[in-house]
DNA sequence: GCGCCACATATTGTCAACAATCTTCAGGGC
DNA sequence: GCCCTGAAGATTGTTGACAATATGTGGCGC
């Protein structure tokens, strides 16, 4: 796995927050429980003053909910947080799909195509089954934010939103059931992001992650 | 002022926070300055400890930059900067827009037409000299978002990227120029949402912020 | 004269103990 | 039987001291 959590030039209390981040991403720690700082300090065998910072980074990430004198509580999954969720990503990706082709870099732009190449190769997508993106550098919405150049963008959305992202789909586990169609929408919103039509480009993608959006609503009724 | 404080249920970090936050928005504490946290503490009596955790939840405010075994610095302003604010307020804010049309609350819609008649009767807005909003409840971008009824959105709009807007705006010292013409576009927009017409209050909402942007890049050059 | 290395200083990271607050549960009164 | 009161227990907030790391300065070699 090679987990950054092994790197040892970082803190303590940001390992601490690496390692909690995943666990309550793909719930090992469960959505809605209480966390104990003396518990998890021992666990660890770290101080609570350690913990406790990266404590206070997971609820900045809106990971968990702390209340004074009260402690500490991962946050609820919820359909109307998911809601949420997707109308700000579809507002703050349609402007990073705008940016990115106003911006253009020829760098950018080759990586993008090499990255939707790559997916066109899996034989999951082919079957039509499922188009898995392996999380990070090659996962096509984290891609196009980076093009968009836009730092407060690209920090909003890759730094704080997708983990909530990834804590719903982890937890509600849902595999994308549109997969070759999501393709081909990605496929268009980079040709468009090439052609360099911001308009067209912010348009598509909205409009691709509205679908997805309804997708999960049909789904959950 | 009857600042927020002097609240005593708060816990000291929280009051710490508070009493930085407005420290660095408002330019006592410099931008781009290094923050010594044994000073800090020594000034405000209070130990390193407290001290720290005020100054992470600065961090992710994005009011402060931290580096491991280096310390916190203020951030600098930059035209850039700036310049991202705005991209990310006109999607988000159009959003927030298109959203408050859909939910049209009443209760929202009474508060957004008193909001707007109260400005009407200021004179220096009728002077065509300046458009004085005051900070909070009334300021009409943030009585716009509240009606949207996104809890994700209200966050983030509100308590992260609000505060660094009111850091530019105190220290690059701009008053808009564009008073009448502002509040026109006021108008407009709310016009839009009572008719809960969603598509023209986000264009709206958008071309405002980006014709205060320009506006703002024609003064800095 | 310029650049590099070692040391001293100051700052940050970490820890364990103390104080303040909340929660729980038992007892008594109505 | 139900609700309120109050003390015990546990948890969080806060503090000051110790350890690890970076910064700045002086001296040495080239």
């Amino acid at each position: 796995m090679n987990s950054p959590v092994l790197e040892a030039h970082l803190s303590l209390a940001e390992r601490l927050f690496l390692t909690l981040r995943g666990e309550i991403v793909e719930g090992c720690i469960a959505a809605g429980s209480k966390i104990s700082e003396p518990e998890l300090a021992r666990r660890f065998n770290a101080s609570r003053g350690s913990l406790r910072e990266a404590l206070m980074r997971l609820e900045s990430l809106g990971l968990l909910e702390r209340r004074v004198n009260v402690g500490a509580r991962v946050v609820e999954l919820s359909e109307r947080g998911l809601l949420e969720l997707y109308e700000v990503r579809e507002a703050l990706e349609g402007m990073a799909c705008r940016l990115a082709a106003k911006a253009r870099s020829e760098e950018d732009l080759v990586a993008l195509r090499k990255m939707l190449a790559g997916h066109e190769q899996q034989e999951e997508l082919q079957a039509g089954k499922a188009y898995f993106q392996p999380e990070g550098d090659f996962d096509f919405h984290f891609r196009i934010v980076q093009a968009s150049k836009n730092e407060l963008l690209i920090d909003t959305l890759c730094n704080r939103l997708y983990y909530r992202v990834r804590m719903y789909r982890y937890q509600l586990g849902m595999a994308s059931p549109r997969a070759q169609r999501a393709f081909r929408e990605h496929s268009h919103i980079i040709e468009a992001i090439e052609a360099g039509d911001g308009e067209l480009a912010e348009l598509l993608m909205r409009r691709h992650i509205r679908a997805s959006r309804q997708n999960i609503e049909n789904k959950l009724r």
